[in-house]
DNA sequence: CGGGCAATGTACCAACCAGTACATTGCCTG
DNA sequence: CAGGCAATGTACTGGTTGGTACATTGCCCG
């Protein structure tokens, strides 16, 4: 049964307008992004941003918050426990390419963030700690591959997840003067099969006990 | 022979103008920044942008290309024709580390622009493949342990740079959000030995034929 | 040493932009 | 079905901001 398409929808007024700030915001940057802008590219008016956002600032809020609850979502699905302990943390390290890859937005607005030295981002209570869930499944990999003899012990899950995540999001946040400075396009399709196949070999080379 | 400090000296005034506007364009990105606020931290007026770079657009052009013709200055400071070719991999991969974090302004000023897709840098001349020296040196190195038969010969030249600029850039642009989420300083320096270690480590153990 | 121009300062403007006062309308509930 | 409130629209504002018109001043060169 199809939902008759009423004159007035607040949730979909609100998703709405939090969908198309979460576009403009991550293409223009906060200061850069105009209020006005993001209303004309939605049904509804200005006025609704200050109804249920308060503000240009709780707006960036709600999106900010948004993006890091639909990151987690996603990384719930990844499950790697059939997998030997190697090809496991291969597949960990280019599925989490695979990923930075698909949302780019969301490391548009990391990046952002980082420009205003994480200042919104410590406001929101949500995101606390919110790193953990990920890390866990590097650490039970990690170990599994201890345990089995495989990996080098000497390694923390922390340290494995950061090399991760630095190549993955330069990948992305960086492409642009990376690709100039060295006449390469790092999003080019042609290329993905090797930088993602990259950090996998990265990764696995490194923790491998010889 | 100190110089007189003279009441109008074009040289210094267009200097000072260029250091205060890389620090506020770095701290706020572009559309953060204030012409004004750029005009007051420094000894001369707002006029004086104009009369020198046309406009906010031009200061930020000339901003970005003297950043990065900073940069290519240190990396020329770099040698290491003395060490073995995995001495010298570890010493490229750690003096990178070393050289991102002490140069974090310029950092952010490259993540401002990837923010807006490289547009002004695109149309900066001198900045064409400028990576190109910095990428000679990893081949050298990278050769000269291949012929030792120290490296393994399936691997380029820019992919290692890629994944040290990668390591190395993130400990900086993104410490912010990173450090939120698991809870940890990327910054703090009882951290820096360990950090910079680890992407010497990972490089040369990628590296490393056996 | 004085004319002329580079260099600088002051005061101002018009457009922009986040935010709001006030009016209105449609939907749900009793 | 009607009354009340959530939800929405319109029109406006005051401060901000990039940019400029016009005046002035100091330095260098002939």
């Amino acid at each position: 049964m199809v939902e008759p398409e009423r004159q007035r929808d607040a949730v979909r007024t609100r998703a709405e307008l939090l969908a198309v700030a979460t576009e403009v915001f991550s293409e223009s940057g906060y200061s850069g992004a105009r209020v006005d802008e993001i209303a004309e590219r939605t049904r509804t008016t200005k006025r609704m941003i200050y109804y249920y956002f308060g503000g240009k600032e709780g707006l960036y809020l709600a999106v900010l918050e948004e993006a890091y609850r639909g990151i987690r979502e996603a990384e719930r699905g990844l499950d790697v426990g059939e997998l030997g302990p190697l090809e496991a943390m291969r597949r960990l390290a280019e599925t989490t390419y695979d990923h930075h890859v698909a949302h780019q937005d969301f490391i548009r607005l990391v990046a952002i963030e980082n420009i205003h030295r994480g200042e919104h981002m410590r406001r929101i209570e949500s995101l606390r700690d919110l790193g953990q869930p990920a890390m866990s499944l590097v650490d039970e990999v990690l170990a599994r591959g201890r345990d089995e003899g495989v990996f080098r012990a000497d390694v923390e899950a922390f340290d494995v997840h950061l090399v991760i995540s630095a190549y993955c999001v330069f990948q992305v946040a960086n492409q642009y003067t990376f690709g100039h400075l060295f006449g390469r396009d790092l999003a080019a399709p042609e290329n993905a099969a090797h930088l993602r196949g990259l950090i996998g070999d990265v990764v696995v080379s490194w923790l491998t006990r010889r």
